[in-house]
DNA sequence: TTTGTAACTGGAAATCTTTTTCATCTTTTA
DNA sequence: TAAAAGATGAAAAAGATTTCCAGTTACAAA
């Protein structure tokens, strides 16, 4: 697993929202950029305090809480718990590794003639989804069974 | 809300998978099978509690994770905590409804072309998946915004 | 039927996980 | 630089889930 760019791309968006960047949170996006898995509350915490020792746990929650409502990090469902985090840029969606829990983005498409189908076939108006596909990242196929 | 069939349907799987079949996981099948929305393990003990007192939460718990196993039941995801289950017959996805709740199910299709696109482009060997759509049911929809 | 036994149950207590509270500290803007 | 609004983190509270364990029960075999 590779580190990724920093957070730097993320800061625009919370300037643009006028939230305040201080260095909890500098810290929590600091290790969603460096971190490619669905990383728990609790994680994120004893990893940011690698680098920040005095990081609480209760702002974690409250800077992950902030961040996905702002639509920086996205919820992981798959594997079992669902109070992962994995950072997300734009209209996308998550493959998850079920292996080695490697989170990668791909662009949304082609749902649209699904929603019409839900909708005649329901009756619902579709207003939303949760889409999450699992399998096994390149480097798992690569390396061995399951 | 209706009422829907008994637990009946069930009864073969349980037998199948030598699963015997006791009084509180009856009373939590027929909990399962009157409510059409996804209930946590909470709601299904107390709704339980009517037919059947003695109903304990821990053995609520243990016969939701057995029912979940052996494909009876699924988790609901959507609408902010992911501990809801809802009654699942055969391969299929759930809209649920954002205003009251309501969990219907439509046949799962059309996604192979997903899977073979998010192959191409992610490297990913795709297992498996986890779609909701959310969205607001026909008497939601008539009933008022929202 | 009755009976033996492995499977199942439910209360209490132990473990997490998440939220609330509040006194203190830090950014930001004026 | 100082004031004010916003953010922080420790501790405590609240919730959710699991573990333990002493009974109880469904079911197969006699």
């Amino acid at each position: 697993m590779k580190k990724i760019s920093s957070y730097k791309p993320w800061v625009e968006t919370l300037k643009a929202f006028g939230v305040r960047l201080t260095l909890p949170r500098k810290t929590v996006l600091q290790v969603l950029a460096d971190n490619r898995e669905g990383l728990t509350p609790e994680e994120v915490c004893r990893l940011g305090r690698a680098s920040h020792p005095g990081l609480g746990l209760v702002t974690v929650y409250r800077a992950l809480e902030l961040f996905e409502k702002l639509g920086m990090i996205r919820r992981v469902h798959s594997g079992g718990h669902c109070q992962s985090y994995s950072a997300s840029f734009g209209d996308t969606h998550f493959v998850v590794c079920t292996r080695c829990g490697r989170v990668t983005e791909f662009p949304c498409c082609g749902l649209l003639p699904l929603f019409a189908h839900v909708r005649a076939r329901t009756g619902y108006e579709v207003t939303g989804h949760i889409l999450e596909i699992t399998g096994l990242c390149p480097d798992c196929v690569k390396s061995g069974e399951n």
